[in-house]
DNA sequence: TAATATATATGACGCATGCATATAGCGAGG
DNA sequence: CCTCGCTATATGCATGCGTCATATATATTA
């Protein structure tokens, strides 16, 4: 399947809050559930709820080299099927632990951001009635 | 009072999910509730459920001049307590605006990283009874 | 055989962040 | 009086991530 990447030149200036590296957990949680390849992941992100558009092609290759030069994923060449060879990646047991870790981060990220949302709401509240 | 950076060099090389210009809109939702200074935001926001820790003052500064040449906020100089001229920030009608935009961005990123504890969450569980 | 999809990889660039540092006013204490 | 520390703002520099462009190779389809 031909993954559609939502980018080209000058894509928008508008707000967006980039999480750095959330990539790295993303895979990871893919590749918990079964080992896979980089091209597959990007299809598989794309269509899972932890992504709006598929990732940076570089971006995914770039990512899982680190994350295999850390020890928590590891790889292995497949030439059986059709179409030029891929690497198969699989998660390591220190890339459970590293992915345990990853829920905390988010855990903690989404309070923030929640605590955002709250305090938000009352300043909107206070704007409705600033109107009447 | 004195605001504590939680800093220091080599501060750690473990993961956290920064994301990106996140300052933005809690400086903005500080300023709807009323006008401030730099350095109180600082504070305010250290003391927030919004952060952890007090933010690196030069990206607060920095921040602060991007929103004010944006448009979304206005400074004015402020001689008159005690000590050093400070800037007093206040939130113009556009900033309102920016602002609610921020609030649609926060609620897509909260989806996303609630999609990936959905999923490893189903993954943790199946990690459990293969142990067993 | 030309074009397209699959599949991986790397170079270049911009930008936000983190840390260090500079400047200056003011209050407290020795 | 003078130094130290807090308040307050500002800027320089290095790093790292993400975005975009590009290169390469294989298999399929027109």
């Amino acid at each position: 399947m031909m993954v559609k990447q939502g980018k080209g030149p000058g894509h928008c200036r508008c707000i967006n809050t980039k999480m750095e590296r959330f990539l790295e957990p993303c895979l990871l949680v893919l590749l918990a559930e079964q080992p896979s390849y980089g091209y597959q992941l990007m299809e598989q992100l794309a269509e899972s709820s932890m992504a709006e558009e598929a990732p940076d092609a570089g971006l995914v290759y770039r990512t899982l080299r680190r994350l295999e030069e850390a020890g928590v994923i590891e790889s292995t060449w497949d030439t059986g099927g059709a179409g030029p060879a891929r690497r198969q990646y699989t998660l390591t047991d220190g890339g459970r632990d590293y992915l345990a870790a990853w829920e905390v981060n988010v855990q903690r990220t989404i309070a923030k951001l929640q605590g955002f949302l709250n305090r938000y709401d009352k300043v909107k509240q206070a704007f409705q009635t600033e109107r009447e």
